[in-house]
DNA sequence: ATAATAAACGTAAAAAATACATTTATTATA
DNA sequence: TATAATAAATGTATTTTTTACGTTTATTAT
């Protein structure tokens, strides 16, 4: 508390940098992947990094965050959250720079495929990542862990699906997500008793001749359960 | 990604601050309390202000924030944990300042209580908080939201007792975090039973004729769930 | 010896999680 | 047009966990 004067070192005259970091998720007919890209600037350029970018003077690290997303994805009104603060005094070998990660759900169908190629944005499957710069290996490890403990709490798994989706899918998100085979009766039993789904008359037939019948998340109900202090919790089997 | 030479601006012509905020919980006979002090710079000096201070050029957020609790408490290997960022472009009037918030549970009887006052520093309850400075009010609701969640999944709670403390203690705490009152026959089947607990030979009078028995917290124990995945669910009753 | 006080304890009922197998709707093809 | 193939949909019995609830016990002060 007393000894401010020594701060004066961020006052201006030395460099302190601080960025954001997107760990962006997408679920790809089975597979969860991870939108990643080759770096542009030194240090490391040309190596694999997540998309990120300094915080400018007129936004505040979410509004960075939802900026870089639009920028690459094209895309406005993702599902983000701040993850933590990577500090590291030496993280960063071409200066002193804090990053914050965030990590993003995305509709894997609705991003803008031209921006991404322009941006020189890749998909990679999560359990097939290239080694990635600075601690951003660290970072994914991070969003995965947390992703994994806050889908058994709050229903944003809907997120990385399309606007309706099967219980199949559904099922299948959640087996890429804790890379764990669930038991269909008891997945269906639990996800229906929630009471956050709306059953549509429409079938998807993609992926078998009985087809499966689309649902779509009711926000409203969710909200409803919020209020009453509501446990996501998810399956032992 | 491209125009990165917008991002010059931090490269040192503008001032930019990075600060870690406090929020110190302590458990006091009953009540959860938070140690406040008064702030001692401009803008704002004399108001009740969470912990805090500037990230200095040798530490990380995670260092600063030890820093801070060692010069306040002097305590050590305090159980303390990133929360999230406050960004806002104007959250601080003095001047551009990102805070990363970090949450600490401490022994309160442990803490050095000539350093405190000599430092201007008082615990308050944490449901009669005054007004507090910037946007620390927030940092409070942000975490006090933050633990409810937490200690339902982690066993923390500890680092708010003794070494050694009996069951009633144990559920008072739990009580004043989620400001509920729990069936003591319930909540000890469910506390013994996940086997995290050690009981010992003596007993604590200061609150009954009859004394009730100390126990302490088995790290290894712990560990050892841990690995196996587990869940320290809290009761609804 | 008695009263007062908080600690300790057990059990029955209800709810939730788990394990497990068959039927159904549809399409392709024989 | 009957049959085979495929994934979707469904039900139930068992086990485990959670919940509700009242009495006894150890100790101190009177």
């Amino acid at each position: 508390m007393k000894n401010l004067e020594k701060n004066k070192w961020y006052s201006g005259r030395e460099k302190l940098f601080v960025a954001v970091d997107c760990v962006i998720f997408g679920f790809d007919k089975g597979v969860l992947k991870l939108l990643v890209f080759k770096r542009e600037v030194e240090p490391l350029k040309g190596g694999w990094s997540l998309i990120g970018s300094f915080i400018r003077p007129e936004e505040d690290a979410d509004g960075a965050a939802k900026r870089v997303l639009k920028e690459i994805t094209g895309l406005d009104h993702i599902y983000m959250e701040e993850l933590k603060t990577y500090s590291h005094v030496d993280r960063d070998p071409g200066a002193r720079c804090i990053s914050i990660s965030q990590y993003a759900l995305i509709k894997i169908e609705e991003y803008n495929k031209e921006l991404v190629k322009q941006n020189g944005a890749f998909w990679f499957a999560v359990d097939n990542l290239p080694d990635l710069v600075l601690d951003h290996n660290k970072m994914v490890i991070d969003a995965l862990e947390y992703l994994q403990h806050k889908v058994q709490f709050f229903p944003i798994g809907f997120e990385l699906l399309s606007n309706s989706f099967t219980l199949p899918q559904l099922q299948s998100l959640y087996e890429e997500i804790f890379q764990k085979k669930l038991d269909s009766r008891n997945f269906r039993k639990k996800i229906l008793s929630l009471d956050l789904l709306e059953k549509t008359a429409a079938k998807d037939k993609s992926s078998s001749k009985k087809g499966a019948y689309l649902y779509k998340f009711d926000l409203k109900k969710y909200n409803r359960l919020q209020e009453n202090g509501f446990n996501f919790l998810m399956l032992k089997k």
